[in-house]
RNA sequence: GCCACUGUAGCUCAGUCGGUAGAGCAACUGAUUCGUAAUCAGUAGGUCGGCGGUUCGAUUCCGCCCAGUGGCUCCA
């Protein structure tokens, strides 16, 4: 007989088994209403659920975090019934809850436009008004296989054989339209809040696999009620102002046009702000023992060939040739460096060697996946390659660890993503290697106090790796830094070090890089920012402006002053009112806005004002400047 | 690369059920000399992404290509 405990520690004692509705029920009438599923001894089931032991049960409404997961889920069900409904023949696949929403995806020949959408989701508010209970049944495998082959769903078919052996096969059924799900679900589709939308089509893989057939994936969202929609769909549109591709074009940073396809043409403003991060880059490396170096951007085809990279990448080289020989624009400098590497005998006490180069390196990359500056098809990367010997792989991953972090810190990053990626089923090297080197690398992590993702299987060919990844303005995850271990390539290229024992051997190599390419990373600085980067990368750190003529040469007195200190400055000597002005350079996010009337030429002073309308007040010349500089000195 | 959508003036966008296009901002000219987010008036500006087809006539309809956007796959 069943004793059960609610979540604040009362309990209620049955003399039968009863469902969680029914225990809901006993609770109290409002309860019972806001009932959308339960938990029992912390694991989600459907309010149907019966309890026939002792248990911890908790009853969830909307108020719970795991409502919204409950939902999205249902909402994708409702979705698929009503597309079933509309588009007869259409098969149904997946369709799971996901960060905001859901979506699902169906197998039909024709099409859906997005005129379909407002069809479909007319369609799912009516099935919510149906308010047809949904019901949980366990079939058996056979009966499971049989049912969804009668009605042509060949998709379920193989998700039941997918499934594994002694696992129930849970079908829910909401009206004649059913589905093998593991559920749970709400008890009807009268639950669902009337606050979704659906939101964009899409082609999908089924199972995510590019040689089997394209699905059409619909996306919606899903909510509470419709003021946390509308909030959603505002933050939505706030998020897009932040696109840098928006801001690129707004502040005057760079373009892209047909004839180059993701390849960036840098302007003045986004080259200054290129340039600051670069030289920044290149004194963190100088301080940290890395040589800078530079390579060639052509190279003969033979080269990528002996390393390998011609067989597995060789559709994505660019080439050229020129008197019968053949040759690739780098896609990486690796190999190139070990050439510097192998230039006069190394020994053990040159390691380990960092040979750091600002590399620009071409990949054709498949025409779908370019955006923006994120994915591009010439980028420059904070590239470098340590040799080293096995015994200071930890100590260079620790260095590296730390290195980056002080750097994404300095830009103003914070939530970085870390993954470690292990060995490929295809691979280069002995067992023994990648034991040691994978266990290096989770030191490094661990011993850093790091939160790390585990990706098995998502290594390099040559090597396992660490990823350190960041959100965009939508919540999409980019890679930047990056550290892999080599044991195929200094090989391959013939590297070599004198040991101490008098024995050639072959160093290990590091590929690291800490922002990864260039590019990318400024477009994920011009997101975070929405444009207005801190003083020190803000290409116009100043403009002084004037409030009529007779300013004129004070002004540029100002901007010669400040200019002088190393600060990039432009004046404004328009006949425009200030107003005009103040509002031009504040929509192009100038930190400092310096206006000077004849009160300031009088006593040879400006007004600052800063780009989010704040007024600091009268300065005069030294003042501002030291100013500036403690600004610049926090990189804030 | 695959699926869907989009491509009109420097920018943001409207428009043409087939008769070669329009607004705001920007630019240019003139007036205004002004104190912290848009002064007023006038002028000029487009092979309507490219190529082909249908048509008396195509920016509009059809086909192919290119590029971009959102996903999927990929990412040394």
């Amino acid at each position: 007989m069943p004793a059960i405990t609610l979540p604040d520690g009362s309990q209620r004692n049955y003399d039968h088994p009863v469902t969680l509705a029914e225990i809901a029920a006993d609770i109290g009438p409002g309860l019972a209403k806001a009932a959308l599923a339960g938990k029992i001894d912390g694991k989600l089931v459907d309010l149907s659920q019966t309890v026939d032991h002792d248990a911890e049960v908790a009853i969830v409404t909307a108020r719970d975090d795991e409502a919204l997961e409950l939902i999205r889920h249902d909402a994708a069900h409702v979705m698929a019934q009503a597309v079933q409904e509309l588009y007869p023949g259409t098969q149904v696949t997946i369709g799971p809850a996901i960060e905001d929403g859901f979506y699902y995806d169906f197998a039909r020949e024709e099409p859906f436009t997005p005129e379909d959408l407002q069809k479909i989701e007319d369609r799912m508010r009516e099935i919510v008004g149906r308010n047809l209970p949904i019901r949980r049944e366990v079939w058996s495998r056979e009966e499971a296989k049989q049912r969804f082959a009668e009605i042509g769903e060949q998709y379920k078919v193989e998700i039941i054989d997918s499934i594994p052996e002694g696992e129930e096969i849970s079908v829910y059924r909401q009206g004649d339209w059913f589905d093998v799900c593991r559920g749970p679900h709400l008890p009807s589709t009268g639950k669902l809040p009337k606050a979704f939308k659906l939101m964009k089509l899409a082609g999908a893989y089924w199972r995510g696999d590019a040689n089997n057939e394209m699905l059409q994936r619909i996306y919606g969202t899903a909510w509470r009620d419709k003021k946390e929609l509308k909030a959603y769909l505002h933050r939505l549109e706030e998020a897009e102002k932040r696109d840098h591709r928006k801001i690129g074009k707004a502040l005057d940073l760079f373009h892209t046009q047909e004839e180059a396809p993701g390849m960036v043409f840098w302007h003045d403003k986004g080259w200054r702000i290129y340039l600051e991060v670069e030289e920044y880059i290149r004194r963190k490396l100088r301080e940290h023992g890395y040589q800078e170096v530079h390579t060639p951007q052509v190279i003969d085809r033979t080269l990528w060939e002996k390393s390998g990279h011609w067989d597995k990448f060789g559709d994505m080289i660019f080439t050229t040739h020129s008197e019968n020989r053949d040759y690739a624009i780098k896609p990486m400098n690796c190999p190139a460096h070990i050439q510097i590497y192998n230039h006069g005998l190394k020994s053990y006490r040159d390691l380990p060697l960092r040979l750091a180069e600002f590399g620009s390196c071409h990949r054709n990359e498949p025409s779908g996946t370019l955006h923006g500056l994120m994915r591009v098809r010439n980028f420059v990367q904070d590239d470098a390659h340590i040799f080293c010997t096995e015994e200071q792989i930890l100590p260079e991953v620790l260095a590296f660890i730390d290195l980056l972090f002080e750097v994404y810190r300095d830009f103003g990053f914070e939530e970085v993503l870390v993954k470690l990626s292990t060995r490929p089923e295809k691979r280069v090297g002995a067992d023994e290697l990648w034991d040691k080197a994978e266990k290096a690398l989770e030191e490094a992590l661990n011993e850093r106090g790091l939160d790390w993702e585990l990706q098995p299987g998502e290594g390099a060919f040559y090597g396992p790796k660490i990823e350190f990844s960041l959100k965009d303005c939508l919540g999409r995850v980019w890679q930047l830094g990056t550290i892999q271990l080599d044991f195929s390539m200094p090989e391959r290229l013939g590297a070599t070090y004198v040991a101490e024992d008098n024995s050639k051997k072959t160093p290990v190599m590091l590929h690291r890089a800490i922002l990864g390419s260039l590019e990318r990373f400024i477009g994920i600085l011009i997101e975070h920012y929405a444009g207005a980067l801190p003083l020190w990368l803000s290409p116009v750190q100043a403009v002084v402006m004037d409030i009529t003529d007779k300013q004129a040469e004070f002004a540029r007195e100002v901007a010669q002053f400040l200019s002088d200190r190393g600060f990039r400055v432009e004046t404004d000597l328009r006949n425009e009112k200030i107003g005009f002005k103040i509002r031009e350079h504040t929509l192009h996010k100038v930190p400092y806005l310096l206006v000077v009337g004849d009160r300031e030429v009088e006593d040879r002073s400006v007004a600052v004002r800063i780009r989010d309308g704040k007024d600091l007040g009268v300065m005069d010349l030294e003042e501002l400047a030291g100013h500036l500089e403690a600004e610049m000195a926090k990189r804030s």
